[in-house]
DNA sequence: TATTTGTTAGTTAACGTTAACTAACTTAAT
DNA sequence: ATTAAGTTAGTTAACGTTAACTAACAAATA
């Protein structure tokens, strides 16, 4: 058997957690299977993870670490509605590019069960949820889009983004997803556009 | 211990079982708790149901017939933004009454490995797609709604109210879900009027 | 009207399997 | 030679499910 260093070694095993639930559900993440697809035994997961709480745990360093760019994408846009389009389609593309994740973050038990990584799941949610909420008000205030509540408005933004990419993983892909967030987009325009036609 | 009638004793056991997922999440589901929690053995589950599927199957049948009084309440209404603000508030107030349901609807993996449910939960909420699509492209015909595509509209409605009662829940139900559906029906009005103020 | 017969909701105890995790030992690489 | 990444072989606890049996009640018969 080679031998890796526990840095590679923890990232193949973080790729293998993820891909096992995006293949077959929370419940099918077991260190044994986990083990098996790695290609060493149960007892070397643990050289490289205290727990399975630990693995979980890097999956969540993992997805958060994929979406950092979000906000260095936002802060190089000036006008809201760039702003709200390009939040949009970095989403879809970030789901393009990383179907597992999907799964992942449709798994409520995942981080229901652990307090602390609960804890930063909800801060993780509100600073995304502020973002938004930010654009729309600057959106509002410069007469770009008509004045509607921001926090409804972001709820519906978030929500339409969730359900996109949750019936996009149970038709198995079968919609692009980015088609899917460009439509959106047009759809929101007109929906929050002053000037009627 | 005292005997009930098999009716009745499916019943408390669908009961016990949603009430356990929705206090610790779908892994917590066991014959074991489930059976400590109805007060009898392990083996008496098994007299009311052949197996765990088939309490899941139960589950699944108790949502339906709580949701299945929509149809009814829609039919009695004529008006396109009257019976979109039925919709809305109809499913604010069974997750109100029936706050358990969140977790249960909210929990994939429930119905993900049960091949025959999943086809029917398919089935259940492409019904539920179709009856708000409908409703949408008659308020665009009658002129009620300003003309966007009714399919995004739809994912736009049906994700919030989705984001929504997951955000209830996470918050333990510290807001009121009529309320926020109420302010949700009024943004979408100001979204969808002809006759801009 | 008693008693027998059959049904049904319950019991206890165990089945085989799998879960997360660990102690003790071995081997490869610096 | 030391250290770090691997192994094998185990642990305890929980899982869904079943076998064997019993108490309670209903219906049919004596």
């Amino acid at each position: 058997m080679k031998r890796l260093s526990t840095e590679l070694r923890q990232e193949q095993i973080i790729d293998e957690a993820i891909a096992l639930i995006h293949n077959n559900g929370y419940s099918a993440l077991s260190i044994r299977e986990l083990a098996n697809k790695v290609g060493i035994s149960e007892a070397a997961i643990y050289r490289h993870f205290k727990s399975k709480d630990e693995i979980i745990n890097g999956i969540f360093r993992r997805i958060k670490s994929l979406s950092k760019d979000l906000f260095i994408t936002l802060n190089t846009i000036e006008l809201a509605d760039k702003k709200l389009k390009a939040f949009i389609l970095f989403h879809m593309d970030l789901f393009t590019q990383n179907p597992e994740l999907v799964s992942i973050l449709m798994a409520e038990e995942i981080f229901e069960h652990n307090s602390s990584l609960s804890e930063e799941l909800k801060l993780t949610i509100r600073e995304r949820q502020t973002t938004l909420i930010n654009i729309i008000e600057e959106g509002i205030k410069r007469q770009i889009f008509i004045h509607v509540d921001s926090d409804t408005l972001a709820a519906m933004i978030q929500g339409f983004i969730r359900l996109t990419i949750l019936k996009w993983k149970r038709s198995k892909h079968k919609f692009s997803l980015i088609e899917t967030g460009e439509k959106f987009f047009k759809t929101l325009q007109i929906l929050l556009n002053n000037k009627k036609t």
